[in-house]
RNA sequence: GGGCUCGUAGCUCAGCGGUAGAGCGCCGCCUUUGCGAGGCGGAGGCCCCGGGUUCAAAUCCCGGCGAGUCCA
């Protein structure tokens, strides 16, 4: 089955003398209600036609026209939703926001949670980092886009509107705009992407695709009868309107500018080429028009790398009739500055939304964006910072962020110390590497960008400045993607049920303090026995499960683990008890093992109040574990904390448990809670539900599904017991809280006795005592070291006197006590004195030997002579060998061995 | 989340199974009216930690800790 039919059904196009036709050049179908229209369009089939001429019938400011966009929708009967933010927090399977409706996947596009208002209206900021290469140079690639978006979620039960009004609000829109109907395009084109699929129509208008109306109504499924871009799909029970418009698209069409970069953020190109040495006049006519057709032909290619780029170049040269590289003197900075701008415009929102930059996870996209934005200041020799550039991007932008400036501009003078320091320490790698091997293969290119962070081309060019020419090879990123392309993913193990059960009664959210109860056997499979209720916690939101017992037909059945699976608790308990369903069970809790694990739970919360209060809001939790002993919390925060900055974490905790404010838990709508507490609510994850379970620890609103105390003073007190970082970016906190703490106090006291114990000197008295002892250490080992070479020097001299000489040479042979360093240090010294010789010593179960030679014969040979007189092994250097065997030689057998080498 | 690189003197690093090194810095002496510089000498090392292999480990292997970097 295709989706060809789905497109039949829009009435609207039908009434509206929209006809279908096939395009003579790309072969797709699109509709038109201009009849002489043959080709759909859609580059390459034509090209932009508004540069120049803009398609709207007045010019339009970015916000502007997102008023307008939304008011618009408002006035049709939208709900107008704020923004959510570009770090996509509620997934786990993206790191940012690349489309509107990633707002509301998974839970409202599956139909677990409705959605915040339906139909709804939002101007959605994503980012898409797919393109990097291409930003700059094509006039229309944005790291950062607003995707305006009207949606509609559709049930069996509730529909709201379809394909009909969607195409005709687009039409009704673009028409207000001043747009004529012939002039309108939608070309058929299915869409997928996150798990679902559908028809999918784009509206054209002078060549540029201005929307995407998408008609989500399918999802993957393996045993689909739909296939779309090699992947089966199925049809949903829901259906959804999914359209994205392009709010820099729109503006770049309202005004005919030749980028869209000159019509969305002037200011900040003007900026940065008031701040460089780039002498290009943006507003000369021959400068315009070179850009102008440098869009234009970059709007009809798809593919900008490397030959594709130089063909681009070629094309556009040919076209306006100047020398190529006259063209690329004028384009390659221009296309820097409209880089820059756009990437400073990315990182504003990254940072503003509080992603904190790090060498791994989600933050790594924040400094690549960066460390890429400090490259291309540096070309442009960009004398303002970038600071000043995202400062300029936030006055126009008028959006407000959670991270304020100052803090911006505070993790911005971090990065920059950091990188200078990789190119600092890439630089000195490079020069030593062209010292050693006179050159730079592919290999040594390859690894200083994936282990150095030294791009290719900067590597070439220190290469040149030493007199060496290295070329950048033309697979270079290939070869990297080969070295990278061996990732594999771990399926998550979860237990599989057979039968279907009604979710659990969750006896412990009711009483978080219930530590014995009754309930009915519903299902026993694989070991677990699933109960109508309990009161037994499952491990989730990182705190461990309950531990106890089950008591069944007067047995007690002792409960190992639990778990829960869609709603349903499983309790582990090792054994089929088939015959157990139906019969009532009496469960009963571990409830010291409880109680510490709630405190924790609780502590956890008050903590990261604390750290987000002291820090700022680019603190998020980014992973949590309750045990029984401690609990430790990983935060975002851009730099490490101070010892003093720990302490009064610490305090400022432990005050909010002495001021015992009430923790409360309720349930809540999710949408309300959302619009209340807005998304800090979601520190842990987002919970799946239509209503979601809110914590209120004091100040600190959290949605959470764990078991906590009453009171902050319940959690007794909050011991830090170590602050680490686990990768740049984010930290990890351990500690205990309660009787826990107690007990790490206690073990670290005791640790501290055990010390001075030893020492004997009071706990106080300890570091001074340590340095003194290692102080001492270190010059008893210096002292020792002294006199055994004095002692060497004497043995040697002696050794020396009693000497035989054979040829004019020295013979040493003898047996001696001490160490393998004792008699290499006697060695040396007798080399020095031009001695040849062989010294054994036994110790240790085994016996040492050295041969050496200060004349012309080779210390080994002696050496592999003794060895195989003795039975042992060994090797060295041509003056020193050394090596043990098992046997001791006298001095006689030694010296007969040294001689038959030496005659020989 | 996955991969890679690196932890040696105060600093920058070399050594990569067999005697722990260089440059800069530091200290002393000589030379110089002084500064700069030069000459001679010297101090300064748990070779990140723990285990293993080996006659022998800074060096090889495994684990940990720390730093850096690339990719998703």
């Amino acid at each position: 089955m295709s989706l060809e039919k789905e497109y039949l059904d829009i009435t609207f196009l039908k009434e509206n003398e929209f006809v279908r036709k096939k395009c003579v050049k790309c072969g797709k179908n699109f509709w038109t209600a201009d009849e002489n229209r043959e080709i759909c369009n859609d580059p390459p089939c034509s090209s932009y036609a508004f540069i120049g001429k803009p398609i709207f019938k007045r010019s339009f400011e970015l916000e502007e026209m997102r008023e307008y966009y939304l008011s618009f929708f408002e006035k049709r009967g939208h709900e107008r939703i704020n923004r959510y933010p570009v770090v996509a927090r509620w997934r786990d399977d993206i790191y940012l926001t690349i489309a509107s409706i990633a707002d509301f996947q998974p839970f409202v596009t599956s139909g677990i949670a409705p959605p915040p208002a339906n139909p709804l209206t939002i101007s959605q900021p994503c980012i898409r980092l797919d393109d990097l290469d291409s930003i700059g140079r094509t006039g229309r690639h944005l790291t950062l886009f607003e995707m305006m978006a009207h949606h509609a979620f559709n049930y069996p039960q509730k529909q709201i509107y379809w394909k009909n009004e969607t195409v005709a609000y687009c039409t009704e829109l673009l028409m207000e705009l001043g747009v004529k109907k012939e002039e309108i395009v939608y070309k058929e084109e299915p869409w997928a992407g996150g798990g679902n699929a559908g028809p999918c129509l784009e509206a054209i208008v002078g060549g540029l695709e201005l929307a995407t109306l998408v008609f989500m109504n399918l999802q993957e499924d393996e045993a689909g009868d739909i296939e779309i871009k090699g992947s089966r799909y199925r049809k949903m029970e829901n259906y959804i309107v999914d359209t994205g418009y392009g709010l820099e698209r729109f503006v770049w069409a309202s005004k005919g500018t030749p980028t869209v970069y000159d019509a969305i953020f002037p200011e900040v190109i003007n900026l940065i080429l008031k701040e460089s040495n780039i002498n290009v006049d943006i507003k000369d006519k021959d400068v315009a028009k070179a850009v102008a057709e440098s869009s234009k032909v970059a709007g009809i290619s798809s593919n900008l790398r490397g030959q594709e780029l130089l063909r681009l170049r070629e094309e556009v040269a040919k076209r306006i009739g100047i020398d190529i590289s006259e063209l690329s003197s004028i384009l390659d900075p221009l296309e820097k500055i409209y880089a820059l701008a756009d990437h400073t415009r990315c990182v504003l929102f990254m940072l503003g939304d509080g992603l904190v930059p790090s060498n791994s996870g989600g933050g790594y996209l924040a400094r690549l964006m960066i460390r890429r934005s400090f490259r291309l200041a540096e070309e442009l020799q960009l004398s303002a910072e970038l600071a000043d550039l995202i400062e300029a991007h936030f006055k126009k932008l008028k959006f407000t962020f959670e991270v304020p400036m100052e803090t911006i501009e505070e993790i911005l003078t971090l990065e920059k110390k950091k990188y200078e320091a990789t190119i600092g320490k890439g630089i000195k790698y490079v020069e030593r590497i062209l010292e050693k091997k006179k050159g730079l293969s592919k290999e040594d290119l390859v690894e200083l960008y994936d282990a150095h962070g030294i791009t290719a081309e900067l590597s070439a060019k220190i290469a040149e400045q030493k007199g060496f020419k290295v070329e950048v090879p033309q697979d270079f990123y290939s070869e990297l993607a080969k070295k990278h392309s061996k990732a594999e993913k771990k399926e998550e193990k979860k237990v599989k049920l057979s039968g279907k059960y009604p979710p659990t009664k969750k006896l412990y959210h009711e009483d978080p303090k219930m530590f014995e109860f009754e309930a009915r056997v519903i299902g026993c499979e694989n070991g677990y026995l699933i109960l109508d209720k309990t009161a037994f916690y499952p491990e989730s939101g990182g705190q461990e499960n309950d531990l106890g017992y089950l008591m069944l037909d007067g047995k007690k059945i002792e409960v190992f683990e639990v778990v829960e699976v869609d709603g349903v608790v499983l309790h582990r308990v090792g054994v089929e008890l088939k015959d157990s369903i139906d019969k009532t069970v009496r469960g009963y809790i571990d409830a010291e093992r409880r109680l510490r694990l709630m405190r924790h739970h609780s502590a956890t919360h008050v903590l990261l109040h604390t750290l987000q209060k002291m820090f700022g809001n680019q603190v998020w939790q980014a992973g949590a574990k309750k045990e029984e002993k401690k609990a430790r919390l990983d935060v975002t925060h851009y730099k490490k904390l101070e010892e003093n900055e720990v302490r009064e974490v610490e305090r400022l905790a432990n005050r909010i448990i002495l001021e015992n404010k009430q923790i409360e838990t309720f349930w809540m709508d999710r949408i309300e809670a959302e619009k209340k507490f807005g998304f800090r609510l979601y520190q842990g994850g987002v919970p799946p539900g239509k209503v979601i379970r809110v914590v209120k620890v004091g100040e600190n609103v959290q949605a959470c599904g764990g078991t906590h105390c009453s009171s902050t003073g319940e959690i007794g007190l909050i011991k830090i017991l170590k602050v680490e970082s686990i990768q740049d970016g984010v930290l990890r906190f351990e500690f205990a809280a309660g009787d826990a703490a107690i007990d790490a106090i206690a073990e670290m006291e005791a640790i501290i006795k055990r010390a001075s114990e030893v020492l004997r000197v009071e706990p106080l008295q300890l570091p001074k005592t340590v340095e003194k002892f290692f102080e001492e250490w270190k010059e008893q080992k210096k002292e020792i070291d002294k006199l055994k070479s004095e002692i060497a020097n004497l043995k040697a001299e002696n050794l020396l006197k009693d000497a035989e000489t054979f040829n004019s040479t020295k013979i040493v042979a003898k047996v001696i006590d001490g160490s393998m360093k004792d008699l290499i240090k006697l060695a040396e010294v007798l080399v020095n004195k031009k001695a040849v010789g062989c010294i054994m010593a036994s110790g240790e179960g085994k016996v040492y030997v050295v041969a050496f030679s200060g004349a012309n014969v080779d210390a080994r040979d002696i050496l592999n002579a003794i060895c195989r007189a003795a039975k042992g092994s060994g090797g060295g250097k041509r003056d020193i060998a050394q090596g043990a065997v098992e046997k001791l030689l006298s001095e006689d057998e030694i010296w007969k061995i040294i001689y038959e080498v030496l005659s020989r």
